[in-house]
DNA sequence: TGTTTATATAAGTAAATTATTATATAGTTA
DNA sequence: TAACTATATAATAATTTACTTATATAAACA
Protein backbone atom coordinates (compact mmCIF):
# COMPACT_ATOMS: atom_id res chain seq x y z
CA UNK A 1 0.00 0.00 0.00
CA UNK A 2 1.50 3.14 -1.37
CA UNK A 3 1.40 6.07 1.41
CA UNK A 4 1.69 9.61 0.11
CA UNK A 5 -0.92 11.36 1.95
CA UNK A 6 0.46 15.10 2.68
CA UNK A 7 -0.85 17.86 4.06
CA UNK A 8 -2.71 20.37 2.49
CA UNK A 9 -0.33 23.07 3.42
CA UNK A 10 2.51 21.31 2.73
CA UNK A 11 0.84 20.34 -0.53
CA UNK A 12 -0.06 23.98 -1.48
CA UNK A 13 3.54 24.62 -0.94
CA UNK A 14 4.96 22.41 -2.84
CA UNK A 15 3.11 22.67 -5.88
CA UNK A 16 3.55 26.18 -6.25
CA UNK A 17 7.42 25.47 -5.86
CA UNK A 18 6.41 22.76 -9.14
CA UNK A 19 4.05 24.93 -10.74
CA UNK A 20 7.05 26.87 -12.62
CA UNK A 21 7.87 25.47 -15.71
CA UNK A 22 11.64 25.62 -15.09
CA UNK A 23 12.06 24.15 -12.11
CA UNK A 24 9.23 21.37 -12.94
CA UNK A 25 11.23 20.42 -16.29
CA UNK A 26 14.54 20.20 -13.54
CA UNK A 27 12.80 17.90 -11.20
CA UNK A 28 11.50 15.78 -14.31
CA UNK A 29 15.06 15.68 -15.43
CA UNK A 30 16.77 15.01 -12.05
CA UNK A 31 13.98 11.92 -11.55
CA UNK A 32 16.04 10.20 -13.94
CA UNK A 33 19.55 11.72 -14.20
CA UNK A 34 21.67 13.88 -12.01
CA UNK A 35 22.79 17.19 -13.62
CA UNK A 36 24.89 20.10 -12.98
CA UNK A 37 24.30 23.81 -12.97
CA UNK A 38 25.63 24.58 -16.22
CA UNK A 39 23.59 22.19 -18.22
CA UNK A 40 20.39 23.63 -16.89
CA UNK A 41 22.18 26.88 -17.89
CA UNK A 42 22.17 25.52 -21.35
CA UNK A 43 19.04 23.83 -21.54
CA UNK A 44 16.85 26.99 -20.39
CA UNK A 45 18.83 29.29 -21.97
CA UNK A 46 18.61 31.72 -18.88
CA UNK A 47 21.70 33.34 -16.53
CA UNK A 48 23.48 30.88 -14.28
CA UNK A 49 22.02 33.04 -11.10
CA UNK A 50 18.66 32.47 -11.81
CA UNK A 51 19.06 28.80 -12.42
CA UNK A 52 20.91 28.53 -9.15
CA UNK A 53 17.77 30.23 -6.96
CA UNK A 54 15.92 27.81 -8.98
CA UNK A 55 17.84 24.95 -7.46
CA UNK A 56 18.08 26.37 -3.95
CA UNK A 57 14.18 26.85 -3.97
CA UNK A 58 14.22 22.87 -4.59
CA UNK A 59 16.89 22.39 -1.91
CA UNK A 60 15.27 24.27 0.33
CA UNK A 61 12.13 21.85 0.48
CA UNK A 62 14.79 18.46 0.38
CA UNK A 63 13.29 17.91 -2.89
CA UNK A 64 17.06 17.54 -4.62
CA UNK A 65 20.39 17.17 -3.03
CA UNK A 66 24.02 18.79 -4.66
CA UNK A 67 27.30 17.05 -4.54
CA UNK A 68 30.76 17.90 -5.76
CA UNK A 69 32.10 16.33 -8.18
CA UNK A 70 35.01 17.84 -9.28
CA UNK A 71 34.93 20.82 -10.36
CA UNK A 72 31.49 20.54 -10.74
CA UNK A 73 28.57 20.31 -8.41
CA UNK A 74 25.86 17.86 -9.33
CA UNK A 75 22.31 17.53 -8.74
CA UNK A 76 20.23 14.95 -7.73
CA UNK A 77 16.73 13.96 -6.59
CA UNK A 78 16.51 12.98 -2.97
CA UNK A 79 14.07 10.12 -3.08
CA UNK A 80 14.36 9.93 0.96
CA UNK A 81 12.31 13.54 1.25
CA UNK A 82 8.96 12.94 3.05
CA UNK A 83 7.23 14.72 -0.13
CA UNK A 84 8.79 13.02 -2.84
CA UNK A 85 6.69 9.96 -2.76
CA UNK A 86 3.75 12.64 -3.50
CA UNK A 87 5.95 14.59 -6.11
CA UNK A 88 7.17 11.35 -7.91
CA UNK A 89 3.24 10.49 -8.71
CA UNK A 90 3.57 14.19 -10.01
CA UNK A 91 5.84 13.17 -12.34
CA UNK A 92 5.18 9.78 -13.23
CA UNK A 93 2.21 12.02 -15.44
CA UNK A 94 4.64 14.13 -17.28
CA UNK A 95 6.57 12.97 -20.50
CA UNK A 96 9.65 12.44 -20.68
CA UNK A 97 12.43 15.11 -20.74
CA UNK A 98 15.58 12.72 -22.09
CA UNK A 99 15.27 14.99 -25.52
CA UNK A 100 16.45 17.94 -23.59
CA UNK A 101 19.89 16.03 -22.74
CA UNK A 102 20.17 14.83 -25.54
CA UNK A 103 20.01 18.19 -27.48
CA UNK A 104 22.89 19.12 -25.36
CA UNK A 105 25.07 16.42 -26.48
CA UNK A 106 24.15 16.81 -29.99
CA UNK A 107 25.69 20.47 -29.27
CA UNK A 108 28.05 18.81 -27.63
CA UNK A 109 27.65 20.87 -24.76
CA UNK A 110 27.27 18.49 -22.24
CA UNK A 111 30.45 17.17 -23.00
CA UNK A 112 32.16 20.36 -23.24
CA UNK A 113 30.99 20.87 -19.30
CA UNK A 114 29.96 17.53 -17.48
CA UNK B 1 -4.91 2.06 -18.07
CA UNK B 2 -5.08 5.42 -16.55
CA UNK B 3 -4.05 8.13 -19.46
CA UNK B 4 -3.10 10.95 -17.10
CA UNK B 5 -0.23 12.21 -19.06
CA UNK B 6 -0.19 15.83 -19.93
CA UNK B 7 2.11 18.36 -21.30
CA UNK B 8 5.04 19.86 -19.39
CA UNK B 9 3.81 23.71 -19.81
CA UNK B 10 -0.06 23.04 -18.98
CA UNK B 11 1.27 20.79 -16.22
CA UNK B 12 2.92 23.73 -14.67
CA UNK B 13 0.38 25.75 -15.05
CA UNK B 14 -2.13 24.05 -13.14
CA UNK B 15 0.11 23.53 -10.33
CA UNK B 16 0.97 27.05 -10.42
CA UNK B 17 -3.51 27.20 -10.09
CA UNK B 18 -3.49 24.68 -7.35
CA UNK B 19 -0.40 26.21 -5.58
CA UNK B 20 -2.65 28.25 -3.58
CA UNK B 21 -3.78 26.64 -0.20
CA UNK B 22 -7.00 28.45 -0.75
CA UNK B 23 -7.61 27.21 -4.00
CA UNK B 24 -6.16 23.67 -3.35
CA UNK B 25 -8.58 23.16 -0.55
CA UNK B 26 -11.62 24.33 -2.77
CA UNK B 27 -11.06 22.21 -5.61
CA UNK B 28 -10.46 19.26 -2.79
CA UNK B 29 -13.71 20.06 -1.22
CA UNK B 30 -14.89 20.33 -5.08
CA UNK B 31 -14.33 16.59 -5.69
CA UNK B 32 -16.65 15.20 -3.12
CA UNK B 33 -19.82 18.43 -2.59
CA UNK B 34 -21.06 20.95 -4.61
CA UNK B 35 -20.18 24.12 -2.67
CA UNK B 36 -22.13 28.18 -3.38
CA UNK B 37 -19.44 30.94 -3.32
CA UNK B 38 -20.94 32.11 0.20
CA UNK B 39 -20.07 28.85 1.71
CA UNK B 40 -16.80 29.32 1.05
CA UNK B 41 -16.74 32.80 1.94
CA UNK B 42 -17.34 31.90 5.56
CA UNK B 43 -14.69 28.67 5.08
CA UNK B 44 -11.96 30.66 4.21
CA UNK B 45 -12.90 34.05 6.17
CA UNK B 46 -11.89 35.96 2.72
CA UNK B 47 -13.74 38.79 1.44
CA UNK B 48 -16.40 37.56 -1.23
CA UNK B 49 -14.36 39.00 -4.29
CA UNK B 50 -11.67 37.29 -3.16
CA UNK B 51 -13.24 33.81 -3.41
CA UNK B 52 -15.24 34.87 -6.61
CA UNK B 53 -11.53 35.54 -8.19
CA UNK B 54 -10.01 32.52 -6.97
CA UNK B 55 -13.04 30.01 -8.66
CA UNK B 56 -12.69 32.61 -11.77
CA UNK B 57 -9.53 30.94 -12.68
CA UNK B 58 -10.96 27.76 -11.84
CA UNK B 59 -13.30 28.02 -13.82
CA UNK B 60 -10.85 29.53 -16.82
CA UNK B 61 -9.19 26.47 -17.12
CA UNK B 62 -12.20 24.63 -16.82
CA UNK B 63 -11.86 22.50 -13.82
CA UNK B 64 -14.80 23.37 -12.13
CA UNK B 65 -18.51 24.49 -13.68
CA UNK B 66 -21.06 26.74 -12.15
CA UNK B 67 -24.89 26.67 -12.07
CA UNK B 68 -27.10 28.55 -11.04
CA UNK B 69 -29.65 26.72 -8.37
CA UNK B 70 -32.49 29.32 -6.95
CA UNK B 71 -30.63 31.72 -5.46
CA UNK B 72 -27.50 30.66 -5.39
CA UNK B 73 -24.73 29.56 -7.52
CA UNK B 74 -23.01 26.36 -7.05
CA UNK B 75 -20.11 25.40 -8.72
CA UNK B 76 -18.64 21.70 -8.93
CA UNK B 77 -15.92 19.92 -10.38
CA UNK B 78 -15.63 19.41 -13.96
CA UNK B 79 -14.67 15.31 -14.59
CA UNK B 80 -14.82 15.73 -18.44
CA UNK B 81 -12.01 18.71 -17.66
CA UNK B 82 -8.72 17.09 -20.18
CA UNK B 83 -6.79 17.68 -16.69
CA UNK B 84 -9.31 16.45 -14.54
CA UNK B 85 -7.91 13.02 -14.52
CA UNK B 86 -4.21 14.35 -13.71
CA UNK B 87 -5.94 16.94 -10.97
CA UNK B 88 -7.61 13.79 -9.17
CA UNK B 89 -4.19 11.34 -8.93
CA UNK B 90 -3.21 14.32 -7.07
CA UNK B 91 -6.41 15.46 -4.86
CA UNK B 92 -6.25 11.69 -3.98
CA UNK B 93 -2.98 12.21 -1.93
CA UNK B 94 -4.65 14.93 0.24
CA UNK B 95 -6.23 14.36 3.24
CA UNK B 96 -10.21 14.83 3.56
CA UNK B 97 -11.22 18.37 3.75
CA UNK B 98 -14.53 17.37 4.84
CA UNK B 99 -14.19 18.96 8.68
CA UNK B 100 -15.16 22.08 7.06
CA UNK B 101 -18.16 22.03 5.84
CA UNK B 102 -19.24 19.89 9.02
CA UNK B 103 -17.84 23.13 10.74
CA UNK B 104 -20.45 25.59 8.61
CA UNK B 105 -23.11 23.40 9.44
CA UNK B 106 -22.53 23.11 13.28
CA UNK B 107 -22.18 27.06 12.79
CA UNK B 108 -25.58 27.00 11.36
CA UNK B 109 -23.95 28.58 8.17
CA UNK B 110 -24.52 25.73 5.73
CA UNK B 111 -28.35 26.17 6.62
CA UNK B 112 -28.32 29.81 6.41
CA UNK B 113 -26.84 30.04 2.99
CA UNK B 114 -27.88 27.03 0.98
C1' DT C 1 50.79 30.40 -4.88
C1' DG C 2 48.03 32.82 -8.35
C1' DT C 3 44.64 32.25 -11.85
C1' DT C 4 40.82 30.19 -13.67
C1' DT C 5 36.32 28.15 -13.43
C1' DA C 6 31.87 26.82 -11.52
C1' DT C 7 28.56 28.14 -8.53
C1' DA C 8 26.32 31.05 -4.91
C1' DT C 9 24.76 35.25 -3.10
C1' DA C 10 23.41 40.27 -3.15
C1' DA C 11 20.97 44.00 -4.94
C1' DG C 12 17.76 45.86 -7.91
C1' DT C 13 13.66 45.77 -11.00
C1' DA C 14 9.55 44.60 -13.70
C1' DA C 15 5.73 41.71 -13.77
C1' DA C 16 2.47 38.80 -11.58
C1' DT C 17 -0.37 37.63 -7.67
C1' DT C 18 -3.73 38.15 -4.06
C1' DA C 19 -5.97 40.64 -1.19
C1' DT C 20 -9.09 44.77 -0.37
C1' DT C 21 -13.04 48.27 -1.18
C1' DA C 22 -16.36 50.06 -4.32
C1' DT C 23 -19.60 49.12 -7.70
C1' DA C 24 -22.28 46.54 -11.29
C1' DT C 25 -25.36 42.83 -12.50
C1' DA C 26 -28.94 39.71 -12.48
C1' DG C 27 -32.08 36.80 -10.33
C1' DT C 28 -35.63 36.54 -6.42
C1' DT C 29 -39.11 38.02 -3.82
C1' DA C 30 -42.27 41.38 -1.54
C1' DT D 1 -42.24 47.17 -10.27
C1' DA D 2 -39.08 48.06 -6.32
C1' DA D 3 -36.00 46.34 -3.04
C1' DC D 4 -33.10 42.76 -1.68
C1' DT D 5 -29.57 39.22 -2.12
C1' DA D 6 -25.86 36.61 -4.14
C1' DT D 7 -22.26 36.94 -7.07
C1' DA D 8 -19.13 39.20 -10.51
C1' DT D 9 -16.20 42.75 -11.99
C1' DA D 10 -13.24 47.03 -11.60
C1' DA D 11 -9.79 49.56 -9.52
C1' DT D 12 -6.09 49.62 -6.53
C1' DA D 13 -2.45 48.56 -3.09
C1' DA D 14 0.82 45.39 -0.93
C1' DT D 15 3.47 41.40 -1.54
C1' DT D 16 5.87 37.97 -3.99
C1' DT D 17 8.26 36.19 -7.85
C1' DA D 18 11.62 35.53 -11.32
C1' DC D 19 14.53 37.60 -13.83
C1' DT D 20 18.84 40.58 -14.43
C1' DT D 21 23.88 42.39 -13.41
C1' DA D 22 27.53 42.67 -10.15
C1' DT D 23 30.20 40.42 -6.91
C1' DA D 24 31.78 36.78 -3.57
C1' DT D 25 33.43 32.16 -2.72
C1' DA D 26 35.78 28.03 -3.06
C1' DA D 27 37.79 24.27 -5.41
C1' DA D 28 40.92 22.98 -9.33
C1' DC D 29 44.90 23.40 -11.70
C1' DA D 30 49.05 25.63 -14.02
Amino acid sequence: MLKTEIEIDSAALLLKLLGDKTRLTMVKILDNYDCCVCEFVEIFNVSQPSISQHLRKLRDVGLVKEERRGQWIFYSINKRNDYYPFVEQLLNQLPDQDFRLKELEEQGTRITCC
